[in-house]
RNA sequence: GGCGCGGUAGCCAAGUGGUAAGGCAGAGGUCUGCAAAACCUUUAUUCAGCGGUUCGAAUCCGCUCCGCGCCUCCA
């Protein structure tokens, strides 16, 4: 089955090959490091994570770019108010999302540019804008002319023809002559950060940063460009005007976006108090595994409704894959291979991938892998499971796990040694030996304590970290 | 008001013309020193509501109700 993908700009879902070298050219809009990134902005990251495990395995390499705002409104703000420098203030941040995206083991981007890197090339490229007429200037700053892109409003199939001036308020303190237009360069003011390379003293506007970055290590046309929902408009269609406008090449071929995420079913807001960060999850003793499973099994084009009942049941669900693969790999089971095996594992497989091809369809992707364990394990109960099977299944459990990858339990810094876990279960298989069954519980106790438990099959104990 | 997405069991959620996947929770059972794990059985005659098309609809069409996003730099 072919890898498909829905394209917002055409509004269908398509077939995908990069269009040269075997390399996909990808983008992703990056967080802009004003605060700690919320559960939200991570539904996203992980749809980013997600896409390039499935274009990997498909045997595209990957030339991913993800940029980090580092200059906007809402930092220089608060930069201000803790009376930080605004490298100073972005950093922390910065590190910040670099290690939540380590615990919920996101695949990195092969580059991760900051916009304050890249100031040259986007004054260069409004000077371009400019040559060719595709700007204006007012108050120092400048704007760019939607009227001057006759393509303005394709992504988000919107229609801006009947759009005016003061067709609605502008709160921006900017004049602009169109509602439309939108800051390519603001002028400076007084205690605020700027540059000055070529488009006068000021700084840059949202939206220039992507389409410079992204054209820069890219090249003009993108294969696919990625982001949140609401990314769409204005944020995207701007990028297009921009890119094209000055290239005169499409901007992207395949525009993919995530939808948004809920909380409890309700609109997630500070106000509301049901506003989290990943930090917020950890501390209540979620799982970095749990909130990545939760955030990877809807997908990424349905609204994800979040909810602490939805991480027990995401934390529940690894424990059972977790289970069976422990099964498989420390069940004895009789010798031999069985036909019958071999062919649920293949259907699994296949079932598994197509799932995946289908616009990463995670949802039936994961029936397929709970169905086959749900099958083999009836097999190992009626004895139909051999030795030789095992290597089959464990192939549909790695398969599931290069996306999913929830099944290595995140360690803690102060977790038992393995070698301590091995001494104390020898010397309780002693106790349970001598019919010594309370210092046989106590040591299981013990180790409960230290986030182990132990399982006593009829093939021996075998122990597992909660 | 404009554009777009969606309403499937207690919860999460697949399925877009052929007779309701999967996970979690619940109930019963097998196994067990205890526990855990695992497996089996069970939980939607029905897919927001109404009408239509069709041999056949959760799936297509129309209307209604409800929720959500964007339309002011919010993933």
């Amino acid at each position: 089955m072919p890898l498909r993908f829905f394209n917002t700009l055409t509004l269908a879902t398509e077939e995908f090959t990069p269009q040269r070298d075997n390399t996909v050219r990808m983008y992703t809009c990056g967080p802009t490091v004003y605060d700690f990134a919320h559960i939200g902005n991570f539904r996203t990251f992980t749809f980013y994570d997600l896409l390039r495990r499935v274009l990997k395995r498909r045997g595209f390499k990957l030339d991913h770019v993800m940029n980090i705002t580092d200059v906007e409104d809402k930092i220089i703000r608060n930069a201000m108010a803790h009376g930080q420098s605004l490298g100073e203030y972005t950093e922390k941040y910065t590190k910040a999302f670099l290690e939540d995206c380590g615990a919920l083991r996101l695949d990195s981007p092969e580059r991760i540019v900051r916009a304050t890197d890249h100031i040259k090339e986007m004054a260069e490229a409004i000077t371009g804008l400019t040559a060719k007429g595709c700007t204006y200037e007012s108050e120092g700053s400048i704007y760019f002319r939607i009227a001057a892109f006759p393509g303005y409003g394709k992504l988000s199939h919107n229609d801006f023809t009947g759009i005016r001036a003061g067709a609605r308020v502008d709160v921006d303190t900017y004049e602009k002559t169109d509602a439309r237009d939108f800051a390519l360069w603001k002028a400076a003011k007084d205690g605020e950060p700027s540059w000055d390379e070529g488009a006068g003293p000021g700084r840059p506007g949202w939206h220039i940063e992507c389409s410079v970055m992204a054209i820069k290590y890219l090249g003009e046309t993108l294969d696919i460009h990625a982001g949140g929902v609401d990314l769409t408009f204005p944020h995207h269609e701007n990028e297009i005007a921009q890119a094209e406008a000055l290239t005169g090449k499409p901007f992207s071929r395949f525009w993919l976006h995530s939808e948004f995420l809920m909380v409890e079913g309700q609109k997630m807001s500070k106000s509301l108090g049901n506003y989290y960060t990943l930090r917020d999850l950890f501390a209540q003793d979620y799982s970095p595994e749990c909130v990545r499973y939760l955030l990877a099994s809807v997908p990424y084009r349905k609204a994800l409704n979040f909810t602490f009942d939805g991480l027990k049941s995401a934390a529940t669900a690894i424990e059972r894959l977790r289970n069976y693969k422990l099964r498989l790999e420390s069940g004895k089971f009789p010798a031999g291979t069985s036909e019958e095996m071999r062919i649920r594992a293949a259907r699994a497989s296949s079932a598994f991938e197509d799932a995946l091809d289908d616009d990463m369809n995670t949802a039936q992707a994961l029936a397929a892998v709970f169905e086959f364990v749900r099958e083999t394990n009836t097999a190992m109960d009626a004895g139909e499971f051999r030795a030789g099977d095992v290597a089959s299944a464990l192939d549909v459990l790695e398969r599931f796990d290069s996306l999913f990858d929830v099944l290595r339990p995140s360690l803690r810094s102060d977790a038992i040694a393995d070698a301590d876990v091995e001494a104390l279960i020898a010397e309780r298989t002693l106790a349970k030996k001598s019919r010594n069954f309370q210092r046989a519980d106590q040591i299981r106790q013990e180790l409960l304590a230290r986030e182990v438990v132990l399982e006593d099959t009829k093939d021996g104990v075998r122990w597992k970290r909660k």
